[in-house]
DNA sequence: CTGGGGATGGGGCCC
DNA sequence: GGGGCCCCATCCCCA
């Protein structure tokens, strides 16, 4: 993921070290081909005119909070997040047509093109406050609010593109971005939520790679990337098979290997 | 098949 | 309240 602004014109010439990549935080936006940042039509526009949310509609939003249940950890491991560990998350896995590479649809999002579609880790089908069909559905929806009760108490801000919710405005904001995408590249036509985003995006263009691992001077265009690839040189990885002990630098290969032989016996998940 | 890199998304925190 | 940034997570693709 491109938080990649953080580019350093110095990063050619001085390895970052990881570990202080905090440091990088002193901005240089001009270090970025203006002319795919497009400042008029682009970045501009997209920052002022983006939101299509209608905030004449929150107030008939307002709804008891009928909380998006955490995924059910299902981690053998000690992992440093484990609420994540749903290896459920592919549940969404095959719908990626929305996911790179859309033309950049100039009309605005509230078309409900929904691009953004391909990887709702956040369960958004399991909120249905808008539309409760069937009786059975309302008993879920009850049940739901129910165990959701320590949340009933706050305000709930719905998507009006989707059934996700949030107990801030500006959270629902940022949500709706997802959206709209109103974002724009204007080398490829990608559309993203943020401008880091596309930031990040850019550097897939120009090959902007300010990430250097400290270890073997590879370079990444990506802070995250480059953390995943520092997994590799440790000698314990971070997931670690509960079964057989063994490490893994990303959980996706620990899933991989629970799900495709060692812990097959015992994790079946 | 596994490991790893590339790219991208979202929520949360801080300023 | 909004924007910037971070961390985490995930999918795709390739060696």
């Amino acid at each position: 993921m491109p938080r990649s602004f953080l580019v350093k014109k110095y990063f050619a010439k001085q390895k970052p070290n990881y570990s202080e990549l905090e440091c990088y935080n002193e901005l240089s936006l001009e270090r970025y081909p203006l002319a795919e940042l497009a400042p008029g039509d682009n970045m501009a526009t997209c920052f002022t005119a983006s939101l299509v949310w209608d905030l004449s509609v929150l107030p008939a939003l307002y709804l008891p909070a009928s909380s998006l249940e955490p995924s059910p950890a299902v981690g053998p491991l000690d992992l440093s997040s484990p609420s994540s560990l749903s290896s459920s998350a592919s549940s969404s896995g095959e719908e990626d047509e929305g996911r790179t590479s859309d033309p950049p649809s100039p009309e605005p999002a509230h078309t409900h093109k929904h691009t953004y579609g391909p990887r709702q880790r956040m369960k958004c089908t399991g909120v249905k406050s808008l539309a409760v069909s069937s009786p059975r559905e309302e008993e879920v929806e009850e049940e739901r609010e129910a165990a959701a009760s320590p949340l009933a108490t706050r305000p709930a801000f719905l998507c009006k593109h989707c059934p996700k919710e949030y107990t801030s405005l500006g959270a629902l904001k940022m949500h709706i971005r997802s959206h709209t995408l109103p974002c724009v590249c204007t080398t490829c036509g990608k559309a993203f939520s943020r401008p880091w985003l596309l930031r990040g995006h850019i550097r897939t263009h120009t090959g902007e790679r300010p990430f250097s691992c400290p270890h073997c001077n590879r370079a990444f265009a990506d802070r995250s990337n480059l953390r995943a690839h520092l997994q590799t040189h440790a000698e314990v990885k971070k997931y670690q098979c509960g079964v057989c002990s063994r490490t893994f630098s990303r959980m996706s290969l620990l899933q991989k290997h629970s799900s495709s032989g060692c812990c097959s016996s015992s994790a079946t998940g």
